[in-house]
Formats: C-alpha cells, sequence, structure tokens
DNA sequence: ATGCCCTATGCTATAGGA
C-alpha cells in the first residue's frame, strides 16, 4: 500500500498539478492538507473519477484536510480527538480497510508564528493535544501512521540552513523539544528510517529564489507506531514536482507498506 | 528592519502562510 502526504496550498488552484502528480505516482491513500475551502466545494468528482473515496474536513479559505482513498474507509474522526475547542480545521483520521489495515491520521500543525505570541501558544498547545491522541494510538497497538504537514524542522540536518530557522516557530528549542516528545512515544520517523541523507526537503519557500537554490527544509513527516514500521518498504520525496508549472510550496512525501 | 511570492476573499486591499 502506497500512502502518501501533500500540503497543496489551494486544492482549487492546484488541481491540474495533483492530478498530473496523482496519476504519475498512483498512490493508495492520499492526505491532503491546506484545502482552503470548504466540504462543499472541494473538488471531490476530480478524485472519485479516479476511483478514490474522498472526505474532507475543510474551512472557509484556510487549513482544511482531506483524505483520499482506493480502499475503504471506516472510523472516521474529524477534528483532533480531545480537542473540540479547536475551530480549525487541522485534523482528519480513518481506518484504511486494506488487506492489513492501517489507521491513517492526516494532520497539518499550527505554524506559530510570528513568536512570541498567541500563534506560538497556540502551536505548543496544539502539539500537547497532539501528543495525547499520539499516545493512545500507540497504546490501541495497531499499524497507525500519523502524516502532514507538521511544520516543524526536526534537526539542523532537515534545513540547507538552520541559522535562518533559530527564532522561528518551526525549529525553535521549545518546538522541536514538542516533537521529540511525541517520538519518544515510541514512534519512527519514517523518511530517517530509511534516508540518512540531509539537503533531503519537503517545502522551499515561493521567495528569494528558495528552490533554485535548493534552500529547503524538512517539514512534512510520517510518524509510524511500531506495528507500522514493521511494515515500512520504503518512504520517498517527489521533490520533482516542484519544479513543475504552478506548484504548491510543499511537495508530496509517501511511504510503502507491506499492506 | 522589511519585502520578496502565492492563495483566497463581497477584492481597487488584506490576512495568512513558513
Amino acid at each position: 500500500m502506497k500512502v502518501a502526504s501533500y500540503n497543496v496550498n489551494g486544492i482549487r488552484a492546484r488541481l491540474p498539478h495533483v492530478l498530473r502528480w496523482l496519476d504519475e505516482c498512483l498512490p493508495d491513500v492520499v492526505l491532503l492538507q491546506e484545502i482552503k475551502c470548504t466540504d462543499e466545494i472541494f473538488p471531490r468528482s476530480e478524485f472519485e473519477n479516479r476511483g478514490y473515496s474522498v472526505e474532507t474536513h475543510g474551512e472557509k479559505q484556510r487549513n482544511g484536510v482531506a483524505i483520499l482513498s482506493r480502499f475503504p474507509l471506516e472510523d472516521l474522526s474529524r477534528g483532533l480527538p480531545g480537542n473540540n475547542e479547536d475551530i480549525q480545521a487541522r485534523w482528519i483520521e480513518a481506518l484504511v480497510v486494506a488487506p492489513r489495515p492501517i489507521r491513517v491520521c492526516c494532520l497539518y500543525l499550527p505554524n506559530g508564528n510570528p513568536v512570541p505570541g498567541s500563534k506560538y501558544d497556540y502551536k505548543l498547545e496544539w502539539m500537547e493535544k497532539f501528543r495525547g491522541r499520539a499516545k493512545e494510538l500507540l497504546e490501541l497497538e495497531e499499524s497507525t501512521l500519523l502524516a502532514g504537514d507538521f511544520n516543524v524542522i526536526p534537526q539542523p540536518e532537515d534545513a540547507m540552513s538552520p541559522e535562518d530557522w533559530e527564532s522561528d516557530a518551526l525549529y525553535l528549542p521549545e518546538t522541536r523539544e514538542s516533537w521529540r516528545r511525541i517520538l519518544n512515544l515510541g514512534y519512527t520517523d519514517a523518511f530517517r528510517a530509511m534516508d540518512q541523507t540531509s539537503m533531503s526537503f519537503t517545502f522551499w519557500d515561493f521567495q528569494r529564489g528558495a528552490w533554485e537554490r535548493n534552500n529547503g527544509i524538512r517539514i512534512d513527516h510520517f510518524l509510524l507506531t511500531p506495528q507500522c514500521a514493521d511494515l515500512l518498504q520504503d518512504c520517498q520525496i517527489d521533490r520533482h514536482v516542484r519544479g513543475w508549472e504552478k506548484p504548491s510550496d510543499h511537495v508530496p512525501i509517501w511511504v510503502k507498506l507491506d499492506a
């Protein structure tokens, strides 16, 4: 089973680009972030025509997440469980009913800038709620993955110029500590499990010629429970799509599981 | 120090992103 995650930065503006990638990548499941639209105007038929069922958790203008799946979905849940007061659409999860079922959680973690301020407070609070859910999911002892735009640069080797990010919400010590608290519950960072090289990124800013200079950061991640990590066969970043016409500032990342 | 670029929005700007 191939499961991909992709922050599309507006699904309506990105639709031709996403379909081009989808027809090339042929994932079984896609976790989308920043769809930037309500459920009513999500272009679902474009995906249904390609054999995907579509579940969205959108909001007007910003944020928004979705799951596309070629397998049936069960246990669908919108919003981070235990965080019911959060009105921002940043979490959707479901059980993918494949020969080996996989539980997938699609997340769009808050950016947190500027620092200090209410947005950074919101980010850290969200990460604590996320950690609570991550702990619950581990205790189920199922094959589960948590994937999406984490807005976290875990280590210096995950940025071309880490010194540029030292005071940024994506890289501050408190952000990275919170990331490690989640990881250290017992999750595997799928990309790092497969690839120890540096200079592999999932985001390049639209500004300052970041793509042309490979001035990127690795902020889109797959975290796997031990049962899911046992199924891991591959994890790749589809960096080439960043060079296509009208790209998102993020590129897709995917895992291949023996499921 | 700030904007650069991009998407969405009752839109001749503004907010948010990272």
